[in-house]
DNA sequence: ATGTATTACTTAGGGAGCTAAGTAATTTAC
DNA sequence: GTAAATTACTTAGCTCCCTAAGTAATACAT
């Protein structure tokens, strides 16, 4: 089968720091949430939406705006609004502009996001479980811990960087 | 303000926290390192790929063949296609048949795909370390382990998904 | 030797992220 | 009261990832 000149390890430490871990970590983790999520007829992003707009319910907001949903999700807004888009386009969510202010948009759940936020939710704890089988639970908190205090980092860099820019 | 009151058990298991908190720290991770290769005129795609290239030099070997290049990046194989595609476009890769097996394409550096390379090295050292500040030295080498121990129990998973798919 | 598998890679099509450049609606300034 | 700034969001255009379905070239099996 010509396989290549024996480099035995397959995961050989190519100067492998922590960052290039996190990249590979997410891709491979990407590659198990798509199927999983589309089983559903949903993207993971869309999940994160429905998910994030079911939890305001939770809280008392019926709904949110733009700019809210793409700071809790931590993406642009331009980013939000294609996903939103497609979620809109499914029937899953509905967007409504505010009557005092029309420049913002409201968007909420529709009868059959709510259906599919109960459906995912149904299996969801069981699958999360399974992809993290890999780690301890006391591994998993380490874990987490760590990224947070990581992305809290960068975020503080970025906004560094998004000040000075606008100076 | 409205900081989320003591709902810790309520509906966030810890397992989902630390899924979470691999796709947010990794979102805010791409957010800073894209404008840090834009500087460079590549993406961290087309980066992986040159130092991936530039590592195998390292060993002796002066090219790679596309299924090499996807297993080392951890991508699918139409993935590495479009980088590829990109990088050649911009001259800093060639795309070469095999004569021996005319299927398989052997990918290498260009000159200007060199100079690319060390111009990047230059610095890069100081932009991971910079990014990676926010963590001790030791809590990088267990974040790693941790990314590491959990992407490979999850291509475990995959694997066994992708062999009972095949039978 | 010839027809069938297999292999290596590409194409097509869709979702998601980004930046930069719009477009309205609202606020501020004079 | 009107002109200029600001705000909230969308559009356009790029890269990247994926899956499914090609297309060649090579290997295998009879």
């Amino acid at each position: 089968m010509h396989v290549s000149p024996d480099r035995k390890s397959a995961e050989a430490p190519v100067e492998e720091n922590a960052l290039r871990a996190l990249v590979r970590a997410f891709g491979v983790v990407d590659r198990v949430m798509q199927p999983y999520f589309a089983r559903f007829g949903i993207s993971g992003a869309q999940w994160s939406v429905l998910r994030q707009l079911h939890r305001a319910e939770g809280e008392g907001f019926a709904s949110l705006r733009m700019t809210e949903l793409s700071k809790q999700l931590l993406i642009r807004l331009p980013s939000a609004t294609g996903v939103v888009d497609r979620l809109v386009r499914d029937g899953l969510v509905s967007r409504v502009a505010l009557p005092e202010d029309l420049r913002v948009k409201l968007i909420s759940l529709t009868e059959a996001g709510q259906q599919r936020v109960h459906d995912v939710l149904k299996v969801h704890d069981r699958q999360i479980e399974s992809m993290l089988a890999g780690l301890s639970v006391l591994e998993q908190t380490e874990l987490q811990r760590l990224l947070t205090q990581m992305r809290m980092h960068l975020e503080t860099q970025l906004n560094a960087k998004e000040f000075a820019h606008r100076v």
